[in-house]
DNA sequence: TTAGACTATTGCCTTGGGTCAAGATGTTGC
DNA sequence: GCAACATCTTGACCCAAGGCAATAGTCTAA
């Protein structure tokens, strides 16, 4: 169904994984020298989902943290009575696992077949202040992640279902644009349920949005969950609530 | 209307504002030590804002980061036809103006009477650079917003109108209590407008929802904006979405 | 104290998105 | 190829929250 594009090496003339890593341009290891990225290897782990795959648990000790290699992640928090708020979808460059406090601030699940490095918290926060620049683009890492908070904040609280679903589809687009993929059409690789989740939205108002969206010819839908996104220029104005 | 607790020194006895500040502890300055401080102060600047002051403006270059040092901020987002979401409201010890890119995220502006302080971007950085410490401590401050950040789409996302105002008034009671201040009652000295900003409602939605809360005995409106909450167990509950 | 200007509250009606319930359309394994 | 199951779509109805408008407080300045 999903396919891995694997980030693990396949020459393994290189000194480790980290060094034949295809995304480390986009990861928290990217300031990193040849010499640092030995280091860096010698703590880091690597593990393989399979969809439905849950990584952690909200609340449980936040032993590591995660680079996405491959796939598609999603991250969660929960009410007690099943209510569902998707935070973030991650691709393959994002991290997770950063928690302030001793456990993590929510759960995370792999949406598609997904391969991930796993670091150990404490012996990372060694290498952090061994090497400041590593931290300081972390520090980067999550301002820019703050940001988009703010922005999907700007969503939640104040967009209709259509702005929010084409809102959406372009942040999707861009991603993948960023990581070198096809923006256009763009890979949906995630349930109707979990758009819904994540956008504050019912499973039915994001079909039936989808199908508004199509019969105005806006976007088309394509097999393997792809969107065609048809007027770029009509859907970023409806996007910003123009 | 409102007054200002002067986090400015009493005691010029101390080598620098910074010495004498009455936050610090509370602020990214915390790990610094008395030689470093004086550093920061060389760089420091202050800033008063009367209710309803912008500080900056969305898109506007980010020239400048900034520590709240008394009163209360607000900071938001808007789409072209007005609609606003209020991200958050920050108090003493709280910064903000961290951005990834080359210009602010958001706009800011003051609630009340506010007073802060002002290190240019540039400045701040190079210390950053000379005392890791102190991008460690960002870094920590900045995983707490993001896990309030989180906190903040599920409420936006999933939780009902009831359950936003009452999440809304334990969270400004927990940050006062952590600022050691009153925690019940309550200070609230924004708006209904903002508060509805804040929680994706109205301002007649908010107003309505208050007097549904002081009809059931769960809190009281009292005079100057406080508000006492009267069923902490209570109220915790319906927050949470019992 | 009173006029003027906000800000908050309340009532009445509307509506976007939710809920519930069928179908339709994939997918997967055998 | 075809059950059996999943997910997605569509329709009919409902309701929590929004919009609008009138009133009631509250604060300020003179």
């Amino acid at each position: 169904m999903t396919s891995l594009q694997p980030a693990e090496p396949r020459d393994r003339a290189a000194a480790s994984p980290c060094h034949a890593c295809t995304v480390r341009h986009l990861t928290f290891c990217q300031p990193l020298d040849d010499e640092e990225l030995k280091q860096l290897s010698a703590i880091v782990a690597s593990v393989e989902l399979v969809p439905g795959d849950p990584l952690f648990d909200e609340s449980e000790p936040a032993t590591h943290l995660f680079n996405v290699t491959a796939g598609t992640m999603k991250v969660y928090k929960l009410l007690p009575d099943g209510r569902r708020q998707i935070t973030g979808f991650l691709f393959p460059g994002d991290f997770l696992g950063l928690a302030k406090a001793e456990t993590y601030a929510y759960s995370a699940e792999a949406v598609t077949h997904a391969a991930l490095c796993r670091f150990p918290r404490k012996k990372l926060e060694e290498l952090l202040s061994r090497y400041p620049k590593l931290e300081s683009r972390l520090l980067g890492l999550a301002s820019h992640e703050l940001a988009a908070a703010q922005e999907q904040m700007l969503l939640l609280g104040r967009k209709s279902a259509k702005e929010k679903i084409v809102s959406f589809l372009l942040s999707l687009a861009e991603r993948a644009a960023r990581r070198g993929q096809s923006g256009n059409p763009v890979a949906v690789p995630m349930s109707r349920t979990d758009i819904g989740d994540y956008l504050g939205l019912t499973t039915e108002t994001v079909s039936r949005t989808f199908t508004q969206l199509k019969t105005a010819g806006l976007i088309g839908l394509m097999p393997g969950g792809r969107v065609d996104l048809r007027d770029l220029v009509a859907l970023r104005n409806l996007a910003e609530g123009y």
